[in-house]
DNA sequence: TGCGACGATACCCGCACGGTATCGAGTACA
DNA sequence: TGTACTCGATACCGTGCGGGTATCGTCGCA
């Protein structure tokens, strides 16, 4: 139906098909399905060009009646469901513009929705999921699960962070056991053991306590630490991340709380998970 | 939409889904997906019973206006399409009340369309096709396909057909071979000789000359001759169809001009596929 | 007569919608 | 209180459809 509203206005298929972010032969199709389910032939297309037909400029009209009557409606539900809000919790490790565009399309859909989003320290890698400070975390494993409903997105390699003069800021890569006598950065007492443990390649360190990836990075440079991040983070002016071979890649996902799934939170994660998917 | 129509009228997922002649669970999913996209709960589950919400009310009516609007919208393009007609052409031996039930699904589908339906003898497997007389034809196969465009339906498989009393008669299978001697009912002068063949186990044959399913069976009955039929045609009394082995199934098929493939032609040609794959 | 424009066709792949089997919560009744 | 039943939810699977890329056929134009 929105197909053919915009066949019919731009008379033009590969034209329509770039409006509607589709390639040509689909929409084609499309409108050949269209045609057939309503047993009637509704543009007229020659080389020369595409010209509705007398059926096609009644469905026009009828077309716009019944896309503005269906956002009406859409308009009138959201508004008799009355006010809603969703809390979103994100790593404070994200320079990730994408969360951003995440949310604003996410906004686009439900205009009438509060979105809010709520920046966790890199102690809480459920950003306040468990504490009931957010309806839904798009954060990193691993963590504590139980109770939780969890959907993955996506799996990014990870490296270890050094200052650029180190010796093994020279290498191509490296092993966990390169780094086995180094001082690493940890985390705040109370810190979920099992995220602890994956940024610390699965040992028990010394160094010092960070809560922030800022934090990290001024740890690395002052005492020669080593921490643990992700291979794609731009290098900051003195600092080098060298990829770790033997560590399992850091996995990007979402989590609810497994009994509180409204449709807003399902919404959200379809939305993400179609955007990740690119 | 019309999933929810139905929910709603019913507040009941598992009468609602026998209504709309499909199963519980993915009702229950279709619903879940409508209340996601559009970000807010439409129905109050609990083992007591299904309740709509207020949003859910007021969908209610919108999804009634819209339905309503459709179909009018539907009704305004068929009449602007002004007056269509498809013809349909069969084998005059189907006793098949499929096709009639599937012409009746078709007038139901395209109210504004007048639909023929034309049987045509055994000489001309085309049903018409080639010489203009039908829009398209749901015949068997082979015959000749120059311009035509052809989807199969299914095959069925072939067995000769003879006089009860007939020594063969009482074999559980025969091949060609056993038959070779025999009389056979052959096809008028100009038949298709594809199609001739075919019925003739490849070979050119002698016999009566037949048009029609019940002119071969009296042929068989007067002279003893033999002709090929399809298994499950029902046995007249006093003959007996005996499958053959070496005998390539029976292809069932739709065929049209290519180039004249209307949308009551396409539309035709997906209800019949739709049909015959039960 | 060759070339460019553009819708149609052929073919492939991933997802979503349909199905069946099973679960689990809530309720009624012995 | 335990047991059986109801009914929506979940898990899992197969198939069809909607999306893609590559290529074709055909018409207008230089």
């Amino acid at each position: 139906m929105r197909y053919f509203l915009v066949v019919a206005e731009e008379l033009h298929f590969g034209r329509a098909a770039t409006r509607l972010h589709m390639s040509q032969p689909p929409l084609s199709r499309a409108i050949r399905q269209l045609e057939t389910e309503i047993g009637t032939t509704l543009f007229d297309r020659s080389p020369a060009g595409v010209a509705l037909t007398p059926a096609g400029t009644v469905l026009l009209e009828e077309a716009r009646a019944l896309l503005d009557r269906a956002d009406r409606a859409r308009l009138r539900v959201a508004s008799a469901a009355g006010a809603a809000t969703i809390t979103i919790g994100i790593l404070a490790d994200s320079t990730d513009p994408g969360v951003l565009r995440l949310a604003d399309a996410y906004r686009d859909r439900h205009p009438h929705a509060e979105v809010r989003i709520r920046e966790a320290d890199l102690a809480d890698p459920t950003c306040g999921l468990h504490a009931g400070l957010v309806d839904i975390a798009l954060t990193r494993a691993p963590f504590d699960e139980t109770g939780l409903a969890v959907r993955e997105l996506r799996a990014d390699p990870v490296g270890a962070l050094l200052r650029s003069d180190d010796p093994l800021a020279r290498h191509r890569q490296l092993k966990l056991a390169d780094l086995a006598d180094r001082r690493w950065f940890r985390f705040p007492e109370g810190t979920d053991p099992r995220w602890q443990s994956y940024w610390n390649g699965g040992e028990t360190r010394e160094g010092a306590v960070v809560r922030a990836v800022q934090e990290c990075r001024q740890a690395v440079l002052w005492n020669g630490t080593v921490g643990m991040t992700l291979l794609d983070h731009e290098t900051t002016t003195g600092l080098t991340v060298v990829p770790v071979t033997d560590m399992p890649p850091s996995r990007v996902l979402l989590a609810w709380k497994r009994h509180d799934s409204n449709p807003l939170i399902r919404s959200f994660v379809r939305l993400a998970a179609a955007a990740y998917r690119q």
